[in-house]
DNA sequence: CGATCGTTTGAGTTTGATCAAATGTGGTGG
DNA sequence: CCACCACATTTGATCAAACTCAAACGATCG
């Protein structure tokens, strides 16, 4: 199971044998995106499903005098939406913040896999609507919460979608973008964000460096922000809550 | 026609006579809601999918603290996800903003739909893709963009939603939101949603009272809050375009 | 060893928030 | 018809959060 997209699955329902390997076939036309370079552009053509396996990479959106917004973040595992391909024309841009593997799943292998597969579908639907939810709370989050509890709602859901596919450290994880880049997130200046992540250091509640984040106090963080994991829908409560008692017998 | 879906669809694409019924026939368990009712509540189980039919809608999450965010509206013809049924539980409240009428489609019937009518299908599809776009530019929106740049954008982009299904006039439509609602979907406060609506009015682009939005001079609305309209997927390159064509003809 | 890129710091400014009060506006009941 | 109430809008004054500009500092890399 090295595939990250089925361990993200995982969190969601059991995938049979079969499922598994015809995901992993799907998977097979993978490229190499160096650091910051895009891997498909705003007013590009759309192609296959994108299908982040290794790296960071981002949603981006450019406004005409240059201002940049990022709306998300691609963790291993994450996909860019399952039918893009009806769309004629990207509206938005991906990114690979470092170097990063992505896979492209043609429009055809998208159709077989959720043709032969009703569980798999599921599954990848599921995928979807947790990734509109994170959508909508990252409306939430800039609309509403203060700088400092705007980064730290961002790194608690950080860390749990490292988590929910098994690419975390305890409670560190990779998170490899320059100050600039949070500042493109959160909309705000890079200058602000330095401070806040300053305060956030100095209440010892994280650390950030060389990439990575480590969160020294999760619960105080989650306070902090109004964290509710519910729109990550890691529904612990059906197939891997049982998996996970299993083996914890 | 007189099913907004059918009209939004047809943005998209020709649906046959046999499609139109289908969805028609989808759209007969359809309930009255009082203005500011909720139509379903965060934490509440999902159900079918939710279809506006008259009125006005929004989305919206509530913090602890009781801060609210607006993070979508429901012009007549949009609907919730296709899929929620899958997920167990609502992240977030659908509210009625005046009086509405909401049509439930169940599960079953939407995946009869699919299974049935590819072509709708794809349609269906599209319409979730512009609902995620429009999403992704609402993160632009509060992210980048200064108050009266991202109320100008609004307005914009709900005259594009209302044409999309015939329920403008000319650069007018319904807007039935009071200042504080509008604050809460910008995320301004509502002292400043008041001072920036008198701005756009002071510089005679937009008119808005007794809950009508009309837009003055829409050209520069848009060059204001630098408004492009590519993720709204309205695409009358295709179907709808050769129809327009054949009409004015 | 410059050159480049990212981070940090300081000072001053602006945007937008908050608080408080006044002013419409529509509806209800006497 | 008017008094009253609830609610929305408008205005003013004050204040804080976050931005901008500018410069310095520190890594890393060819």
């Amino acid at each position: 199971m090295n595939n990250p997209l089925l361990r993200k699955l995982a969190n969601f329902t059991h995938l049979s044998d079969d499922e598994c390997s015809a995901v992993n076939q799907c998977c097979n036309d993978a490229s190499e995106f160096a650091a910051r370079e895009d891997v498909i552009s705003q007013g590009d053509r759309t192609g296959g499903v994108k299908l982040l396996l290794e790296g960071f990479a981002c949603r981006y959106k450019v406004l005409e005098d240059g201002r940049r917004q990022i709306v998300a973040y691609f963790v291993p595992g994450d996909l860019c939406d399952l039918r893009v391909f009806i769309l004629k024309r990207m509206d938005h841009s991906i990114g690979a913040v470092i170097a990063s593997k992505v896979a492209t799943i043609s429009p055809e292998n998208v159709l077989q896999l959720t043709n032969r597969y009703p569980n798999l579908t599921r599954a990848l639907w599921w995928a979807t609507l947790v990734e509109e939810a994170i959508a909508r709370e990252w409306i939430v989050n800039v609309g509403q919460r203060s700088a400092l509890e705007r980064m730290a709602h961002l790194f608690c859901e950080l860390l749990y979608r490292f988590r929910a596919v098994d690419l975390n450290h305890g409670n560190s994880c990779t998170l490899p973008l320059t100050q600039v880049e949070l500042a493109e997130t959160l909309g705000l200046s890079s200058v602000h964000v330095n401070r806040t992540l300053q305060e956030l250091r100095r209440q010892n509640l994280i650390t950030l460096e060389g990439g990575t984040l480590t969160i020294q106090d999760l619960e105080a963080l989650k306070e902090l922000s109004f964290f509710n994991p519910d729109y990550l829908h890691l529904d612990y409560s059906s197939e891997k809550a049982r998996q996970v008692e299993r083996e914890a017998n």
